[in-house]
RNA sequence: GCCGGUGUGAUGGAAUUGGUAGACGUGCUUGACUCAAAAUCAAGUGCCGCGAGGCGUGCCGGUUCGAGUCCGGCCACCGGCACCA
């Protein structure tokens, strides 16, 4: 990056402006206002070694931007900073380098610091949240304490990710295309004791409240995807063994078209079977086999079904009374509806597949596709009529789901049903550097959770962070600390080692900013109830699904405990697109394309790099770093320091600006709160542009200085004071804006000739369509195609274009 | 397979939502300044054509006085989910 010759000296002037608004506090938030509050949100960095990256400032400055706006427009602003800092990372980190994660994580915290200081965002830095300090994990654990008194905490024993190679539990995160991230070692399933949080039970108002906020649409319907919910039913078979076998389905419409059944592998009743079946052993083979397999090989690489059928077992279909075969097979999940299905293969393409293999009967109950012995029908609208079906002969498929529903619950087999894709959120992490789960194992009393009063339950120091052989949280080797009594008999009882997911923290921080210090309540009432809810929240579509929907969920659960004033955390959520190395790939160390924000500020400054992030393409769309365009920036930023020397100090207006002022006022304005930074900055170019053409005055600097401020905040605050100004730029007012003053005498309009532009005319402005059209027909250019014409039509669009449909005479 | 998104000059991207396609930036060309270079300033820059003009927003078709924008059918790339019954 070669370094231009210097125009103005960003390098003084940034760090002397950074000082003096620290100085005066002009970002601090107060805590009680006459003005409306405004609270943007971004969300807090995970504090690693290497340092902020160019991806960080572009969603920062963006809503830096927004929220020097909104002071300007007289708000009381809350633009809060912290530090999601427990991890992996850290910790591993921690284990190579024999340094203790907090001594870390405290390194790395002073670093990021550092590098948003420089980057001159308007952070309150008096409201810092640090997730590992005590003083805020205290409250991420009384919220887990909350959850388990309310029986929304539970433990029990689940299939996790398990690394062959680490011998470790891994989160679904950590586990990538079926293998370990760290070592690229398979990863299986192994059944574990875990802590789980009940969010499904959240899942319908999860879905339901999404009406009420202003998220991006793709936010939304991802959220609604992942969550998944179906509708259908319930049916109950009969085992020829008298047992009851219910399954859910979607299409309760197809059930006199099921001929066989199929069960997970890992489904009870099998268990209970046991004596009855003939061929145990083939049974009880496929099951080993199966738990082995890795989500890999179950689902992606092994299209082919598998299955065993059980011997010794029957169905019945409850709506004609006809034995049909049980099968076992993967391609059912344990973990979704009953684990059990029925098998409709005339209707389903899985099971149409299962039954090809294992000469199942395909029997079509619904008409209007295809042969189903050589293709399963699967539509669900109105084109299929049901056949073979009795009563529901002749119905439509959504007219039959209705009438076979009720049947079923008349007959009392079967009731209507939703299911939902989404999981209870897996809490345990057999790892260190993370919140000690505040609960204690009494033989006697089971799981106790510890008194408030002892919170917060430190982390106490250990020799080695590595998770031991069995994969268990290092925790577990502290025997002085696991070891201790039972807060309900006062017997000796055992802490719980694992540790919270990175998730915890960043569940409920956007609360704790409101009132960092509070030791009573994790924020108290008037705080909570003036700040809330978030106004704005910008962040990562890579967290729609986790860390969006986890927050989502306690802020709901906090609600219901009447911890906070709203439904919802989030007014409005945006996201900002990604920004990619050189030649269009992600940046990544091993590729050695990162841009270090060190660089680009030391060499351009850090009002260019704001700006240039911001003028680099479409915010919501991914974008393609180029060292060479930021020099656009720089040399824009230079223009406005030149101008401003030479700017006529005498008079406040220049007649000649006043139009395109009036009109860059109102585009920056729109444009900040549209999220188009882009255009923005190109509008601001022109202007400049215009005042290089027409001269200007220090009034017109000092206005284009305001609104250019958000942007590039350093150079216009010295500016602004070298031109007089009074206080701070970035306490300003924003500009008023004058329609009136925009408007031009005369408007310039195309004339179009059939639909093809071919002239231009310059008209007044307000003159009537007649005298526009006489006008058009005026143009010698435009006679040239009308020549021996005649006017069949015309268009007058006002302010823009004239079109004349004429036709041979 | 399902759900989203995107496709415009050499290049990053604009386009008041149906109204002059290519704003603004980069790059490139030419000129000024300079011994020279950098920086800066000025002019030019979608393609074909000397010109008049013609052609152009992934491809094919449609609606309209007028389509990058709307409708129908394809193709390519990116992201998410993925045996969810």
């Amino acid at each position: 990056m070669e370094v231009c010759a210097l125009k103005y000296d960003f390098a003084s002037i940034e760090p002397k402006w950074q000082r003096k608004w620290e100085d005066a506090k002009v970002f601090a938030a107060a805590d009680k206002s006459d003005k409306p509050k405004f609270y943007g949100l971004i969300e807090f960095p995970y504090p690693s070694g290497q340092g902020l990256h160019v991806g960080h400032p572009r969603p920062f400055t963006a809503m830096d931007i927004v929220t020097r706006k909104k002071r300007m427009d007289g708000y009381n602003v809350l633009f809060p900073i912290g530090f999601d800092a427990f991890g992996l990372p850290t910790e591993n980190y921690a284990i190579k380098n024999h340094v203790h994660p907090a001594v870390v994580t405290k390194q790395n915290i002073a670093n990021f610091t550092r590098q948003l200081k420089m980057l001159g965002y308007g952070f309150d830095w008096d409201r810092v949240v640090d997730t590992t300090d005590p003083d805020y994990y205290k409250w991420t654990q009384w919220i887990f304490l909350q959850l388990y008194k309310h029986g929304l905490a539970y433990k029990t024993t689940m299939p996790v990710n398990w690394c062959t190679s680490c011998k470790c539990v891994l989160a679904n995160e950590e586990v990538v295309e079926g293998v370990c991230e760290r070592c690229g070692a398979p990863v299986i399933r192994k059944e574990k004791s875990q802590w789980m949080l009940k969010i499904t039970e959240y899942a319908q108002r999860l879905i339901d409240d999404l009406d009420d906020v202003d998220f991006i649409e793709r936010v939304k319907i991802q959220q609604r995807n992942w969550i998944g919910r179906s509708t259908g039913a319930e049916v109950t078979f009969k085992a020829t063994t008298g047992d009851d076998i219910v399954v859910f389905t979607t299409r309760p419409d197809t059930l006199f078209g099921a001929t066989y059944m199929v069960l997970s592998p890992e489904h009870a009743l099998i268990k209970k079977w046991a004596p009855v079946l003939k061929n145990m052993d083939e049974v009880a083979a496929y099951q080993k086999a199966a738990a082995s397999k890795s989500d890999l090989e179950r689902t992606e690489l092994n299209k082919d079904k598998t299955g065993v059928c059980l011997d010794g077992v029957k169905a019945v279909n409850p709506v004609n009374g006809r034995e049909i075969p049980i099968f076992i097979s993967d391609y059912v999940l344990a973990t979704y509806g009953t684990g059990a299905i029925m098998a409709v293969p005339a209707h389903d393409d899985r099971d149409w597949d299962f039954a090809k293999k294992f000469g199942c009967e395909i029997i079509e109950v619904v008409s209007g596709g295809e042969d189903v012995q050589k293709a399963a029908f699967t539509a669900k609208d109105d084109t299929g009529i049901l056949v073979n079906s009795e009563f529901l002969n002749g119905l439509t498929v959504k007219q039959a789901i209705p009438v076979i529903t009720r049947w079923l619950e008349e007959e009392g087999i079967g009731k209507a049903q939703v299911n939902y894709k989404l999981r209870d959120w897996v809490f345990s992490r057999q790892r260190y550097w993370g919140e000690p789960i505040p609960m204690v194992w009494c033989d006697k009393c089971g799981w106790q959770p510890i008194p408030e009063s002892e919170l917060p339950l430190l982390l106490p120091e250990v020799e080695s962070y590595e998770p031991t052989d069995d994969g268990e949280s290092p925790l577990s080797k502290m025997t002085e600390w696991v070891n201790t009594t039972c807060p309900c008999c006062g017997g000796s009882a055992r802490r719980e080692t694992d540790t919270m997911p990175q998730w915890a923290g960043s569940s409920w921080y956007f609360l704790r900013y409101m009132d960092p210090r509070n030791d009573k309540a994790l924020a108290s009432k008037e705080a909570l109830d003036y700040w809330s809810p978030v106004d704005w929240y910008n962040g990562g579509m890579e967290h729609t699904t986790l860390h969006l929907l986890y927050s989502r969920f306690w802020h709901k659960f906090l609600y219901d405990i009447g911890v906070v004033p709203t439904k919802e955390p989030y007014q409005k959520r945006t996201s900002h697109g990604m920004i990619l190395g050189e030649g269009g790939e992600k940046m990544s160390k091993s590729r050695g394309n990162v841009v270090n924000p060190d660089d680009v500020v030391k060499n351009y400054g850090a009002d260019t790099l704001r700006l240039y992030i911001m003028f680099i393409g479409d915010f919501e769309q991914a974008a393609v770093w180029s060292d060479n365009a930021v020099k656009g920036c720089k040399r824009f930023l230079d223009k406005v320091w030149n101008l401003a020397e030479s700017c006529d100090p005498s008079t406040d207006h220049t007649p000649a600006n006043e139009a395109g002022l009036h009109k860059t006022i109102k585009k920056v304005a729109d444009d900040i709160e549209g999220m188009k930074f882009n255009t923005a900055i190109a509008a601001m170019m022109t202007l400049v542009g215009d005042f290089q053409k027409n001269g200007c005055s220090r009034g017109d600097m000092k206005t284009l200085l305001t609104i250019l401020s958000p942007f590039a905040p350093h150079i216009c605050e010295e500016l602004w004071e070298t031109l007089g100004g009074e206080g701070f730029v970035c306490q300003q007012s924003w500009p008023a804006y004058d329609a009136s003053k925009t408007v031009a005498d005369t408007v310039q309009m195309a004339v179009q000739v059939n639909g093809k532009v071919r002239a231009n005319i310059v008209v007044p402005a307000g003159a009537d369509n007649a005298a526009i059209i006489a006008a058009a027909q005026a143009d010698p250019k435009v006679q040239k195609f009308t020549a021996g014409m005649g006017l069949v039509k015309s268009i007058v669009v006002p302010g823009r274009l004239v079109n004349l449909i004429v036709k041979p005479q």
